[in-house]
DNA sequence: TAGTGTGTTAACAATTTGGTAATCATGAAA
DNA sequence: TTTCATGATTACCAAATTGTTAACACACTA
C-alpha cells in the first residue's frame, strides 16, 4: 500500500475541516497530525517529522506561506513534501506560494475523496525511485549519470557545483528554493559559504548554458524554468 | 523463455517475502535459492554460483551492502548481476549500492508480479552482452574473451588491470564512474591503493591507445566516450 | 640469474575549481 | 529623489584535484 506509515501534518482553522480530513486520510492509512494556526503548525511539524504538510493560506498566527518559509528554511524539511490549500482562482498565493517552495496545490472546496486520492498521488509522485533521472526541459536536457547538460543537443561543461545547482533547481521546475534549501542541499549544514557564492554559481551557469532558464526572486531565491 | 535454466539468489529476513517471492519465480521456470542472512547468502551464492543474486539491505548478520561488497570482491562474481531490495526513498542506500557494485535496485514494498516482470527484465538487459560481450564503439574494439583491445583494427596490448579497467569504463559509455566505484569494482573494496594509482592507470590506457576516449570529470570520475 | 612486464607509490607539476572581496546595477521604500 | 537592500559582475587567489614522471617491488621467463 502506497500510505503505509506515512505521516501527515494537517494545519487548518476550522475544525470541521480539519476533521473531516484528518478522518478520511486516516481510514487510508494515514497517519495523521493536525494543526489549528501557524505556529501550532511549526511545533508539531517539528515534533512529528511528517512526510507530507498540508498548509490552509489562511490561519491565524501565521498564514500558510509564513510557515512554509520557515519551514523551508531549515534543513531537516528540506525533502518534506509541502501542499497548500487555496481557494480557487487565487492566482496570486499559487504565485507566492511557489515562491516559497511549496511543491502543490489543492483548491478549496474539496471532497474528502479527492483529498485522500490527490493525498495518494503525492506519495506516489514524489516516491517513486528515481531509476532513469534524466531530467528534459524544452531544449534542456540534464544528465547525472553523465554529469552532463545538453542545450538542443549540444553538450555543454558544467563543473561539479554548477552542474549539482542546476540539477537540484531543475528537478522541480517552477519551484523556487530559498537560498538556505540551495546551500543545505549543495554545500551540506557544516560547511559554511559566504553569501555570494550561490551567485557567482549561479552566474557561471547562465553564462554557460547561453539561456535564461534560471529566474532570481528577489529575497527568496531561484528558481528554474524555461 | 527468458527465463531458462537461469538461477536465482533471494537473501531476505522475512521468511513470508523470501517464500512468496521464490515461489512466483519458480512458476516462471526460475531456479530459486534463499538464504535467510548475509553470510547464508554469501555461502549459497558461493555453492550455488547463480546468474542474479537480489539481496535485501536489511540483513541479520551481514547487511546487503556488505555482502555485495565480499562478493564483488571476487573474480567469480565480476559477472553476476547484483540487485538491493531497497526501502522507498533510501537514497544512501542507493548512492552506497551503487559505490560497491550494484546492478540495479527493487523498491519495498513489491508484489511478485511486479518483481517477476523486474527480474525477467533484467535478464533480458544483463543478458545480452554475455554470449558476445565484445564492445566496439567507434574504431575501438574491446574483447574481453581476448583480454585485448583493437584500434582500427590495430591490436593494442594493455595489461590486465588496464585493460580491466578500460573495459568497465566503456561497458557503459558516457556515464560517468566515481573513483570509488571503480575503486570497488576493479580492485575490490579489501585492497586498498593509494590516490594516484587510478590516474597512472588512466594514463597508460591513453597513451597506449593514442587517442582521447577517457574523459575526466573532476572532482567525480572517469568516463568513456568518443 | 638477468631480463621483462606489471602494479603501486611518491613527488612534483599543471590545471581546474570554488570562494571572496570589491564594485556596479537595479528596484523598492522612505 | 535619495537611500537602502539585494543581486550581478568581475577579477583574483587558495585549495582541491588530477596529470606526469620516475623509481621500486614483485612475479614470471628465458
Amino acid at each position: 500500500m502506497v500510505s503505509a506509515g506515512k505521516k501527515i501534518l494537517i494545519a487548518d482553522d476550522e475544525p470541521d475541516i480539519l476533521e473531516i480530513i484528518s478522518y478520511n486520510l486516516q481510514l487510508h492509512g494515514y497517519e495523521v497530525v493536525t494543526a489549528k494556526d501557524g505556529d501550532q503548525a511549526i511545533l508539531k511539524a517539528k515534533q512529528s517529522k511528517p512526510d507530507l504538510i498540508i498548509l490552509d493560506i489562511m490561519m491565524p498566527k501565521k498564514n500558510g506561506i509564513e510557515v512554509c518559509k520557515i519551514l523551508r528554511s531549515q534543513p531537516e524539511f528540506n525533502d518534506t513534501v509541502i501542499v497548500f490549500l487555496t481557494a480557487l482562482n487565487d492566482e496570486l498565493s499559487h504565485v507566492k506560494g511557489l515562491e516559497y517552495g511549496a511543491d502543490d496545490f489543492i483548491s478549496k472546496p474539496i471532497s474528502p475523496k479527492i483529498m485522500v486520492s490527490k493525498v495518494n498521488s503525492f506519495f506516489r509522485r514524489f516516491n517513486k525511485p528515481e531509476t532513469n533521472n534524466t531530467i528534459e526541459l524544452g531544449d534542456i536536457k540534464i544528465v547525472p549519470d553523465e554529469y552532463m547538460v545538453y542545450y538542443k543537443d549540444q553538450p555543454i561543461n558544467l563543473a561539479k557545483k554548477e552542474f549539482e545547482l542546476l540539477n537540484y533547481l531543475a528537478s522541480k521546475p517552477g519551484r523556487v528554493f530559498l537560498r538556505n534549501e540551495i546551500l543545505n542541499r549543495i554545500w551540506g549544514s557544516e560547511v559554511i559559504v559566504g553569501d555570494r557564492t550561490i551567485d557567482v554559481h549561479i552566474r557561471k551557469i547562465r553564462q554557460k548554458l547561453g539561456i535564461d532558464c534560471i529566474t532570481t526572486v528577489k529575497g527568496v531565491g531561484y528558481k528554474f524554468e524555461i
